[in-house]
RNA sequence: GGGCCGGUAGCUCAGUUGGUUAGAGCACACCCUUGAUAAGGGUGGGGUCGAAAGUUCGAGUCUUUCUCGGCCCA
């Protein structure tokens, strides 16, 4: 007998994966089956599984980040598919907002174009250009990724219907009531007159006037503070007009100090914080002072002051408010604050109940709220400040300061934060707040702590502001009164302009006269027209509104969104305030938030550290299965660890998973039978075969749980284990003389073919939505009939599989099995014996262990050629191993002194 | 600076309500095999659980401080 009497494994499918050749072959293999629209078409009327895109900006290739975000969603998506659902993916892109702008801008810039010498729809169509082009990029390299969704039909926040959606969404808080307009500080330039983007200031020297000045404390908790004066340090007293509130830090120490020099301030007690007292002293000339107290400053709480221009008519209280903002790096440890012209300002005061008001106008020029100061140009009145307060005898000292200060990148004028009229949702007026947090209550949070990350968010922040400066987006939709300055709210305005926006987009609100949109029942003269554009979060808070409510494929609301952490504060926050403003509830059912792509030591992904990897490095070096076991195995939970180290780790691990596909397609010759399992006689099958179903049974099981709780990294531990420990080390192992040695008709090798079969199909379809090629790749192989893997189901197991008695005997058995494996090793090693077949085992056992082993070939289970059982009171099980005497069997290459009964010429 | 989260073998991850000598797979070392063969099998080494202090009979698990890292905010 030779190798032409034993069935060895044949199989088609290569044992290297060359996935960067195969996988671009499999994707055109889907584009030609069109398995996108096969799937719908398949699971048309099933129960749906919304997993809603959040839309990524178009601008850019997609990094790590990105394809980790798209991947997760893919393998969600699919599974859900498997598990029999209709579960469509609508991918979409977030278009409008300053990064492009930004882009087309700087394009200009090089061409010596300027911005305002070209029409606003010309700018917008450029814009509009550019985002085309990078979603088709971004589709590209999505797709390749393995990500199976409606790529023909995406939705972007810039389609027309988006546009009209927002225009109606907005029309629903206008309505309501809750939007309203107020005033928040923006970086101006008063030669422009514009507000200025972050992006567009550059930092510069500048000199400024300093000023030391007094605020009288006319009311506190603390008695030794009545009648002194709290000093505060500013390099803007132009803003000293517009003072609301002083911002202490209850951290500091203060210290209450009379001054005893001559002039002004000649025995008035002023008030300063103790780390500055030196500095103070230096900058305003004190010679002679006597502390009077020093106190923490928590005893500020509920101080009132006066302002210093009390006699000039500002008459109103200047309550005295906890920062942490104020710092002792200058200045007297006290902070003037002006609601109108600084954002740490604006937040504290608002937090207070303190508005911000218009007090300088877009020219420069203070306005009528300001008494005195009307008309008067911002850049020109510090010297009236100054001088009004000595008048006052508020001043303690002046002087001036070279700093480095923002200004504007295309004048170079020195920029100021100006209180611009801005449009707000407010988070009281309609209970929207409450509403938002009951919502969370409401959603699933994967993993759990995402809940309290967004609420505490919710909880705190200020009322959301809707409008930007700026051109590329959405205009707000939104007259006011020329005369009254009430705002116009009419239905039917709104709808109008909604559906033109629908049929020809938002551009026209730029170029068209004004009336087309008012229509007949409002004359155009009278009304002040918006010229701003909504803010992007809230163009992609409507998604569900535009893309869930309006596509019959999709329902409301979403099963699931699915982002990066940062999310909390973006798209999950936004999405929230919009649905929640405008239906009550969020726009999702649950919310899966992942962490960061970090390298190798868990430092974020940088330039200039240059541990950036792209996931087209890893395309080309690994192909798309490999990056999505990375996503599979990694806890999305915490932060993501990628370096090509880690990587390699993963490509063995898959290499694993490939040559166990390998010895199952060889094994069956690459002639797949699907098994029948609910006729299958277990009885019939040998015990081994039994334990091995069980093991699938106890591996769905947990497969589902996992799933369930979207645990990823742990299943895919879990296949991983079961291909290695329970197939290649054991199972596989074991059956290796059967099913190379045993005749094709045996029962007990067909025995062994049909669990073979069942394996081979379970582990392709649990490893589908991870490995979405090579799973396609083996199935395409053994179903000539069947387009796809990703159109399959999971097998539901009967509960017949599971067999927890045998199973009980199988752990013992494999500890049996263990024990000789160290007895066999010890021969080994002492080089009496090679492979295990060369070793003889006399296993000494006593009588209860020995019901383990009933019925049991354990030279079968342990690969050796033979087996002898001593019974012992023992309470360990002991093992001998001795040299197999005798001859080899050529077919089995078991040794025995007689010839191989199996095998007999 | 503030809010939230995290640091368990070289790597990816388990470690229930605090309870024996802290686990798995991979990687590594050595050996075997050459009929899954750029495969397969066996055995083994490796961790003061980020650091310190505290609570407790007992801490990877609870508390505090520090440190390193991440996201968001200022």
């Amino acid at each position: 007998m030779s190798k032409e009497n034993i069935n060895l494994p044949k199989t088609a499918f290569s044992m290297k994966a060359n996935l960067q050749k195969k996988e671009p072959e499999i994707l055109e293999y889907w584009k030609k089956i069109d398995l996108y629209n096969e799937l719908r078409a398949l699971k048309n009327g099933k129960e749906k599984f919304i997993l809603h895109d959040g839309p990524p900006y178009a601008n850019g290739n997609i990094h790590m980040g990105t394809a980790l975000n798209k991947i997760l969603k893919d393998i969600i998506v699919k599974f859900h598919q498997m598990e029999g659902k209709d579960s469509v993916y609508v991918p979409g892109w977030d278009c409008h907002g300053l990064p492009i702008e930004w882009k087309i801008e700087e394009e200009y810039k090089k061409n010596k174009k300027n911005k305002n010498e070209v029409p606003i729809t010309e700018f917008r169509k450029e814009c509009r250009a550019f985002a085309e082009k990078w979603i088709e990029v971004h589709k590209t390299q999505f797709k390749r990724l393995g990500v199976i969704g409606d790529w023909e039909n995406h939705y972007t926040t810039m389609s027309f219907d988006a546009e009209a959606q927002i225009v109606r969404e907005l029309g629903k808080f206008l309505k309501e009531g809750s939007l309203y307009k107020g005033f928040k500080p923006v970086l101006w330039s008063t030669v422009e007159k514009t507000a200025l983007a972050d992006a567009e200031v550059e930092y510069q020297d500048h000199k400024s006037d300093t000023i030391y000045t007094a605020f009288p404390v006319t009311k506190s908790n603390l008695k030794e503070l009545e009648g002194a004066e709290v000093i505060i340090w500013t390099t803007t007293p132009w803003t000293i007009p517009a003072n609301k509130a002083l911002a202490y830090n209850q951290a500091l120490d203060y210290l209450i100090i009379q001054l005893e020099d001559d002039g002004n301030f000649k025995n008035k007690k002023i008030v300063i914080a103790e780390a500055l007292l030196e500095s103070v002293i230096k900058d305003c000339d004190i010679k002679n002072y006597k502390e009077i107290k020093k106190f923490n400053g928590k005893e500020f709480k509920d101080t009132i002051c006066s302002h210093p221009f009390l006699e000039l008519g500002y008459d109103y209280e200047i309550p005295m408010l906890e920062a942490r903002f104020v710092t002792t790096e200058q200045g007297t440890g006290i902070v003037h604050c002006a609601p109108s012209h600084g954002p740490d300002d604006f937040n504290l005061c608002l937090n207070h109940g303190i508005k911000a008001i218009e007090t300088v106008d877009g020219d420069g020029k203070y306005t009528k709220n300001l008494p005195l100061f009307e008309g008067i140009h911002i850049f020109k009145a510090n010297p009236i400040v100054i001088e009004k307060l000595k008048e006052q005898k508020k001043l303690l000292s002046n002087g001036e300061l070279i700093h480095s200060y923002p200004h504007s990148w295309r004048s170079k004028a020195p920029l100021v934060h100006r209180a611009t009229p801005q449009w707000f949702i407010s988070m009281e007026s309609h209970g929207l707040r409450k509403k938002a947090l009951k919502a969370l209550d409401e959603t699933t949070f994967y993993p759990s702590k995402g809940r309290e990350r967004i609420k505490a968010m919710i909880e705190t922040r200020p009322d959301w502001c809707v409008s930007r400066q700026r051109v590329w987006g959405v205009p707000l939709p939104i007259f006011t009164h020329k005369k009254t300055k009430e705002i116009l709210v009419d239905d039917k305005v709104n709808e109008n302009i909604a559906s033109i926006y629908e049929k020809e987009g938002s551009d026209c609100w730029f170029s068209d006269n004004p009336q087309r949109f008012l229509g007949d029942k409002y004359k155009a003269e009278d009304y002040d027209k918006t010229n701003d554009i909504v803010e992007v979060w809230f163009d992609s808070g409507c998604t569900h509104a535009f893309v869930l409510e309006k596509r019959e494929d999709l329902q409301w609301p979403a099963s699931m969104y699915l982002e990066g952490s940062d999310q909390h504060r973006g798209w999950f926050h936004s999405s929230l305030l919009e649905s929640c403003g405008t239906r009550g509830r969020a726009p999702y059912e649950s919310i899966l938030s992942h962490g960061f792509v970090v390298d190798g030591k868990g430092l974020k992904m940088s330039k200039s550290l240059g541990n950036v990897i792209a996931p087209e490095d890893i395309l080309k070096k690994y192909g798309a299965d490999i990056l999505r076991i990375w996503v599979a195995s990694s806890n999305y939970a915490e932060d993501l660890r990628i370096d090509f180290s880690i990587l390699e780790q993963h490509a063995d691990s898959y290499r694993k998973i490939r040559n166990t596909f390998r010895y199952l397609l060889g094994n069956i010759n690459d002639n797949f039978k699907k098994i029948d399992i609910e006729k299958l006689d277990l009885n019939q099958l040998p015990e081994l075969e039994q334990y091995i179903l069980h093991r699938i049974y106890e591996l769905n099981e947990s497969y589902k749980n996992y799933f369930k709780s979207y645990d990823f990294h742990n299943l895919y531990k879990e296949l991983l284990n079961f291909c290695t420990i329970d197939l290649s080390a054991f199972y596989f192992d074991i059956r290796k003389d059967t099913l190379y040695c045993d005749p094709k008709e045996s029962e007990k090798r067909k025995s062994s073919i049909i669990v073979l079969n069942i394996i081979l199909e379970a582990l392709l379809k649990w490893f589908a939505p991870i490995l979405s090629f090579t799973t396609e790749e083996i199935f395409t192989l053994i179903n000539k009939d069947k387009k796809s893997i990703h159109l399959e189901e999971f097998i539901k197991f009967p509960k017949l599989f599971e067999n927890i008695k045998l199973n009980k005997k199988w752990i013992e058995l494999k500890k049996i099995r263990d024990i000789c494996n160290i007895s066999i090793e010890e021969k080994r090693a002492s080089k009496e014996i090679g492979s295990s077949l060369e070793a003889n085992l006399t296993i000494s056992i006593n009588n209860e262990q020995s019901n383990f082993i009933e019925n049991i070939d354990l030279a079968e289970l342990c690969i050796t050629s033979e087996v002898k059982i001593i019974k012992t009171n023992d309470k360990e099980i002991k093992v001998k191993t001795k040299k197999a005497e005798g001859k080899k069997c050529p077919i089995c290459w078991k040794i025995s002194k007689d010839e191989c009964q199996r095998h007999a010429t």
